[in-house]
RNA sequence: GCUCCGAUGGUGUAGUCCGGCCAAUCAUAUUGCCCUCUCACGGCAAUGACCUGGGUUCGAAUCCCAGUCGGAGCACCA
């Protein structure tokens, strides 16, 4: 048994190959079933493609939660060899008036997060197409123009009594809907009403509205002109019925639009599709509210740099951090499904990242908050720690070591004589601390490997970078060793003992900052 | 007020449909040890959960009832 437990697994693989190859196969097949973290899709044997669609309101760019529908639907649609479009629903010009520069802003998140839509639609393109529903609706006497006050309305409805305009007559209705059409009503003034069942037991579902006027332009040129706009609940639940959605996920703020909207489709004789509701989401870490308005005025105050500062739990923020989509996307399809809010920890993003950038990922020094050291004892002239301690094959730095060296006060020898002086500067060589000077030692590594030791890190006081690194609690300012200064805008560098951070820019002209965003440990 | 949902360790999740294989899975987190020219990686170990109360049953995380707590909708927002 001993034996047994001390063999490595390939080892014991190979054993139980032999032994028992059955055993073995089964073993296996259970490994591969349990590799999805989603669970299935409703239904999903009984149609012939897997088609899902995402409908973000184009307001700004994404935030964090934003991720979960691409990560998940993109993840089924690689399981199903599926389908997915972005559909923006913005059928809203004024309350949730879109951004313009969302569109693009949106598309481009969803490339970070590794996904391409097999298709893209815009909602306020296709206007004509929801007031061909809404007068084929008409027609079948699923709906009626109405005039009452919101608040009127919302009285009759709560006690379950139908408004006066309910029983209008089928001409009437589409005469006035035209009008509405035409523009010839002002905001407020009429509406055009599903008729569901006005005594339904849950008075979120009788009799919603489909259409109002509104009297702001859309933002969108080609789509300016319109003043009678559909609610999300006719607009989404037509074009899910005509892009052939079969698996329609979403928040549970939508939880009763499947009920509402299936008042529409019994009208038209449509089958709904299958619907996932999935709680809000929260990410710890952060300081600000993940919610796209809060987020945009905060930039505009000035207390956030964009949706890219570090601060804010943007995508736009991670990516620049260096964080790869595929770390969100793996932590979004770990949080499943359920119904439940659920409370996202970045600490679950940034193992996923790690196990992703770790390994290709060089190592260099950071000095955070210098103090300049002299050195004496004639120290060898040039450092050389390796790039990667996994990776020897990569090579070494070679760092030119001048006659001082930065490091973390905490790092210093106290100078109490019955202490231990010495300390290791990693790659370079031993120093004993005298006076304010480190003296080369000349011991050779086992004075770390027997303990007592310390292995710091450091940079030359000569010649290194000094760097600004921007973090969710503020920037941190230090020097980095000389070669970062070569180093790509883009790359990734794990400075030792601080953490992986990416490489922003480098300033212009003699002592300049290299600007880097810090990832995570 | 009316109507829907839901509740497993710090976090997320598996198991719940079809009760026993569950003194509950996996990941992450935290702590300790090992490895190591710090960190990271890797290895080992520890920590830690079935909301409460009844009922059914030989047996309940799982089924039933009640309660508690939490979430959502009742918009001319999405």
């Amino acid at each position: 048994m001993g034996r047994v437990n001390d063999l490595d697994y390939a080892e014991k693989r190979a054993r139980l190959e032999d032994l028992a190859p059955e055993a073995l196969a089964e073993l296996e097949a259970e490994e591969e079933e349990d590799e999805y973290d989603l669970p299935d899709l409703p239904n999903a044997e009984a149609h012939d493609e897997i088609r899902m669609r995402c409908a973000p309101n184009p307001n700004g760019p994404w935030h964090v939660g934003h991720a979960r529908m691409p990560a998940v639907i993109g993840t089924y649609r690689e399981r199903y060899d599926g389908w997915f479009c972005v559909r923006f629903d913005d059928t809203d010009p004024e309350t949730k008036r879109p951004d313009l520069e969302a569109y693009d802003a949106i598309l481009d998140d969803l490339d970070y997060l590794g996904f391409e839509p097999d298709a893209t639609y815009t909602a306020s393109d296709r206007l004509e197409t929801y007031y061909d529903h809404a007068r084929d609706l008409i027609e079948l006497g699923g709906a009626y123009t109405c005039s009452c006050s919101g608040e009127a309305f919302s009285e009759l409805k709560n006690s379950g009594e139908p408004c006066p305009h309910r029983d209008k007559d089928e001409a009437t209705v589409r005469e006035e809907f035209e009008a509405m059409v035409d523009g010839e009503y002002d905001s407020g003034e009429l509406v055009l009403r599903v008729k569901t069942d006005i005594e339904h037991k849950n008075p979120a579902l009788r009799d919603w509205v489909a259409f109002r006027m509104i009297d702001t332009p859309h933002p969108r040129e080609d789509a300016s002109e319109y003043r009678c706009w559909p609610m999300l609940d006719f607009q989404s639940g037509v074009d899910d019925h005509l892009l052939e959605i079969t698996h329609i996920i979403r928040g549970i703020d939508l939880q009763d639009s499947a009920k509402r909207q299936q008042f529409v489709y019994d009208y038209f004789g449509w089958d709904y599709p299958d619907v996932i509701h999935w709680g809000h989401v929260q990410l710890d870490d952060y300081d600000v509210t993940m919610s796209t308005s809060t987020i945009s005025e905060l930039i505009e105050d000035g207390e956030l740099d964009g949706w890219d500062d570090p601060r804010a739990p943007t995508l736009k923020s991670l990516r620049r951090r260096g964080i790869r989509g595929e770390a969100i996307v793996e932590a979004m399809t770990g949080l499943g499904t359920s119904t439940t809010d659920v409370d996202l920890a970045m600490s679950s993003i940034y193992a996923n990242n790690r196990e992703l950038i770790d390994e290709e990922t060089d190592r260099r020094f950071f000095v955070r908050d210098g103090t300049q050291v002299p050195l004496a004892g004639d120290p060898p002239a040039e450092a050389n720690p390796p790039l990667h301690p996994n990776h020897e094959d990569r090579g070494v730095r070679d760092i030119p070591v001048g006659d001082a060296v930065l490091l973390e006060a905490e790092d210093i020898p106290d100078g109490d004589e019955n202490g231990e002086q010495r300390i290791w500067l990693k790659g370079f060589g031993c120093f004993r601390f005298d006076d304010g000077v480190l003296r080369y030692t000349a011991d050779d590594i086992d004075v770390v490997r027997e303990g007592g030791v310390d292995v710091v890190h450091w940079v030359p006081a000569d010649g290194s970078v000094p760097v600004r690194m921007r973090t969710m609690d503020g920037d941190v300012t230090g020097h980095a060793e000389p070669g970062v200064g070569d180093l790509a805008a883009d790359d990734m560098v794990q400075f030792e003992r601080v953490g992986f951070a990416r490489i922003d820019r480098h300033g212009d002209g003699k002592d300049a900052e290299t600007v880097a965003y810090y990832a995570h440990p």
